[in-house]
DNA sequence: TCTATATTTGGTATCGTTAACATTTGTATT
DNA sequence: AATACAAATGTTAACGATACCAAATATAGA
């Protein structure tokens, strides 16, 4: 039904490899030819056949983007939509074709990745960081499988190529900021223990507590969630000698926070600071400004993206590690201590 | 380097097409040869090039969805993530492969979606409603393109597919239930008077509204952000006789609506009801659960894949188009007008 | 045992494109 | 005008799989 560059060839009088020349390298086509040839295109409303082209090529030119989609990761953050829209667009611009896949079963994704990689339906991957566990990878790069993560493994022994935001430096100068306002007891709500996130994070809070001896952390534990901030904070601020200032690893959670401080009657940041990490876009939501690390998130799917395409498109190797610079927004969620 | 169908026969001392016949009709092999073959893929660790294989059977096995990313959209609903996992997840349930596309120039994403698919890379497409206009429609119609888009479009003149939510009875059960509670002035806080959603929206209230004229519906336009519905409800809500109840197109207003309700220490729902149409999700943040109108809109993206998946494996037609059934749930967000 | 039929396997062409090489045409130089 | 070289075009083979048809082998019934 659909035209072939043979028709074309036929109607334009040339032979089929004029026809792939005008498209692919016009410079090496004389200037009638070329008029001919488009002519002949136009008409027979020819589009080169892409899966054609691939198969002679021999090279998928197509990004795989992997997710995890258990559904209150999706409800509740804008992390990965705001991952897949900027690593499309990106595809977009730079004539890759990307794609998304996501996990039917938990154990089998290395598998899937292998498969995928080897049919030749993607280039490469770009995986989020805790969808794939330590085994995987491992297997990944004993497969030559090229991959980059957004987001830091639980390994670094092995040499797994992967871009994050600077997680530790975040808690340093979000504890920093707070102890600046003369904060000396604060609350610090951290992710799951297993994220690397959580790890980093209570990294750089230990860093710089470790300056201040008399500083006091009060770290607990959360699964990110509002609910989960919003009791955790509770419990802080009822107890005795409450934290004069909170870090939450997210908005989200200093969201919860605020609903913790409005129930205690605690102005902010007269009577409570908060500084939060990851800005998942929950923040909006608050009548202030919220003061946060700056860790431009929405950086990573780019940069990945940009790896991805430069061993795709010239083979160069893949980056072993990026880390994403950050830095301190002022809102109006910080106040010195009274 | 990576292994062919030819070497997996050599190996096995078959000919490619038993190789083949191992692969996708196993039930005409011998058990014999089935076990020598699968034993020679297995030590060559042969993966079919799908590449290879799309050529010969000349059709794509891929859905094209297609996102309009301008950012803030992206950023403030959870629309279009819910929308793009849930095709994800569709199709790598079933074997197909899911694209993702975005605009790069708002004009020319009807020659993309054209050139996508003449060029064999999807098999059809999944169009996202306010991103396509009513002529790019009648032109995909005219290049006979398979699409469907999610969410009603602006013409319904022309045979154009679509999956949408029944926002026509969700307007009216929304003011319906208000009714109920004995309210009879109602702000509405509706979306962009260009969105179909807000049309169809109006269209519903409007048709309550016939069968009780002593009800006065006050109207706001907005863009679906907090800021905005914080706004018009403050003006709606500081007039001489402010409306005992508030209907919002999504519950991100009703964010809005309830901080603007806060400001003028108006209790909720005592002094002021509040209903809401879309939920993106934002509504969670509310310290009571938030009356709505469900509107099940995460089963637009399975539904529309089901469509294009039928359409590309079976060549069954695309349905013109399905109205999911809305229904209301009570929250606490809604009172008797004392 | 022989024929008829079912089961299993193999050979060749083909999908639409580009790579590699071969050939022709054009242009400049002597 | 003859030669040398560059520019433009054509020819053939290949990418890796499956479709289609032909051939071989096995099985059953007479």
């Amino acid at each position: 039904m659909a035209s072939t560059i043979t028709d074309v060839a036929k109607l334009a009088g040339v032979s089929a490899q004029t026809v792939s020349r005008t498209i692919n390298t016009p410079e090496l086509v004389s200037k009638k030819t070329l008029d001919k040839v488009q002519r002949a295109i136009n008409a027979l409303d020819y589009h080169p056949n892409i899966t054609a082209r691939l198969l002679v090529n021999n090279k998928a030119r197509s990004i795989g983007l992997f997710m995890p989609f258990s559904s209150d990761q999706v409800k509740q953050s804008l992390f990965f939509s705001t991952l897949s829209a900027t690593i499309c667009q990106f595809c977009s611009q730079n004539n890759l074709i990307m794609q998304m896949f996501t996990s039917m079963s938990r154990e089998d994704s290395s598998q899937l990745f292998v498969k995928l990689f080897k049919e030749r339906q993607v280039g490469g991957l770009i995986l989020t960081c805790p969808s794939v566990s330590n085994e995987e990878l491992i297997y990944l790069l004993s497969e030559k499988i090229p991959f980059i993560i957004v987001g830091r493994p639980g390994i670094l022994t092995a040499q797994i190529p992967y871009v994050d935001v600077d997680n530790v430096k975040a808690g340093t100068i979000a504890v920093e900021h707070l102890i600046q306002f003369g904060h000396r007891r604060i609350g610090f709500l951290n992710g799951p223990s297993n994220m690397t996130l959580s790890i980093d994070l209570r990294e750089g809070v230990t860093a710089i507590s470790r300056s201040f001896p008399e500083l006091e952390i009060l770290e607990a534990e959360t699964n990110l969630t509002l609910e989960c901030g919003y009791i955790e904070a509770l419990k802080l601020l009822q107890t005795e000698n409450r934290p004069t200032a909170i870090f939450t690893a997210d908005d989200l959670l200093a969201v919860g926070v605020k609903k913790a401080a409005d129930e205690l009657n605690l102005r902010i940041p007269e009577d409570l600071s908060i500084i939060s990490g990851v800005q998942n876009g929950w923040g909006h939501i608050l009548p202030y400004k919220l003061t946060h690390v700056d860790t431009q998130f929405e950086k990573l799917g780019d940069i990945a993206a940009q790896h991805m395409a430069r061993y795709i498109l010239h083979e160069e190797p893949i980056n072993l590690s990026t880390l994403l610079e950050v830095r301190l927004v002022e809102g109006q969620s910080c106040g010195y201590v009274s």
